[in-house]
DNA sequence: ACAAAAGTGTTGAGAGTACACCCATGC
DNA sequence: GCATGGGTGTACTCTCAACACTTTTGT
């Protein structure tokens, strides 16, 4: 039992795994929710597309590694991420045990400037409906990325992530609709979410042409915002 | 940059960090909300209070580690357990990079037959709300933990892994005034409780010396756990 | 018969949902 | 003056919250 006592006493005598981080990075294009992807320039799975990330730094928090890899892909900092879920099973990676740790992040389309990092040959926007073969488990973190997603804006604000700025209520209403999937009703939704209290007005106007200029909003940066659940029990 | 290409190539060439799995066990013991933990026997922080965990064996599935975790700690198997979070600061671990990742599990007190691992010279409960000094960043996970945990009672109806098999709804309503920390109107939890159709008779009634006896109810393992949000917007 | 715990209905308030027309601007 | 998108109010339904007494058993 002395093995035991070393071992304890000294973590690095295990055999290690590599450990990556992975981003999720969502936006609203084109009246669709979209995922930005790379295309692989090594192997393992050379050429297929993959969900952008790599390999955390010794010195580095998970978190600042997560946020390099965006910026690297994107060029965008300061924007919504959380931690997603650790995938881990033994064989995912082909090459040996690696233990990612997967994030998603929201940005609004107007400041992403996607540009390949070393990895890789190419990035793209896909829909997250209409989605390519992907390397490693990466349907898998896509889909539960895709899930919480739905799941999160249905009781907190985080939607407002995806939209730049200023915005108008009817775009506010149609970035809801895209990724809810179901239309919504005008009235209903412009008192609910003016009671909600969680906007303000810019006090500037949207001028498109025809019809009449809309009212610009800002999402209020001290908003409380999540919203109480309806609880299972009284 | 042809480093960069065999790097990419080769992710062992990366210098890896430990990776351990911790688990947080929750349980009602003593009308309390309470939590597993272990004295330590091993530098760094001998003699300290921590949560149970130990390192990833290198064929071995996260949550398996995690798993085996719980059974060695608890001698429990086939309980309610999820993935928490990924902690990974670069020095929570004096001795080198350890990257751990969380798990809560929920046990019926009436289950666990606490028995300290190799690495622990005593396993003892604590009530969430008295908790003594714990080890490494274990305070944090542990307060997210129970966060996480409250959260989810309000929206899922995962409080019966808390509780026996079969339990009447008396005590069902205790169980949640405990977690939540408020009283409940006897009628309303019933009333909600049942058109719920989450649990059914089990033909069975408890007698405990005085006072009409109670049905005795379990949780229909087909019923839909998961509770409809109020959402943010109609 | 009384102490102790189980069990049972009704009412008022607030939130959600459904629904149709007028307003400001560009062409 | 008409086409286009912006903006507004009301009535019905349903869920939630508050509240007190009767029933069954053991002693």
């Amino acid at each position: 039992m002395t093995g035991n006592i070393v071992k304890n006493y000294d973590p690095t005598l295990y055999d290690r795994p590599s450990v990556s981080v992975d981003v999720v990075i969502f936006s609203l294009v084109a009246e669709d929710l979209q995922v930005l992807l790379v295309k692989r320039k090594y192997p393992p799975y050379t050429g297929m597309w993959a969900i952008p990330g790599g390999f955390v730094h010794m010195d580095e928090a998970l978190e600042d590694a997560a946020a390099r890899e965006l910026a690297e892909e994107t060029g965008v900092t300061d924007v919504y991420m959380e931690q997603l879920y650790t995938f881990g099973t033994p064989n995912r990676d082909p090459r040996t045990r690696v233990i990612t740790v997967a994030y998603f992040a929201l940005v609004p389309y107007d400041e992403v400037h996607p540009r390949p990092g070393d990895d890789a040959t190419e990035t793209a926007w896909f829909s997250v409906f209409d989605l390519p073969a992907l390397a490693f488990d990466h349907k898998e973190i896509l889909e539960y990325a895709l899930t919480r997603l739905r799941y999160k804006l249905e009781y907190t604000a985080v939607g407002f992530q995806l939209l730049p700025d200023e915005f108008t209520l009817s775009e506010l209403q149609r970035a809801y609709e895209i990724i809810l999937r179901e239309p919504l009703d005008k009235r209903n939704f412009r008192r609910k979410i003016l009671t909600a209290d969680i906007l303000e007005e810019t006090g500037n106007l949207r001028k498109l042409g025809e019809g009449r200029p809309a009212k610009l909003y800002r999402y209020r940066a001290n908003a409380v915002a999540e919203v109480k659940t309806r609880r299972l029990f009284p």
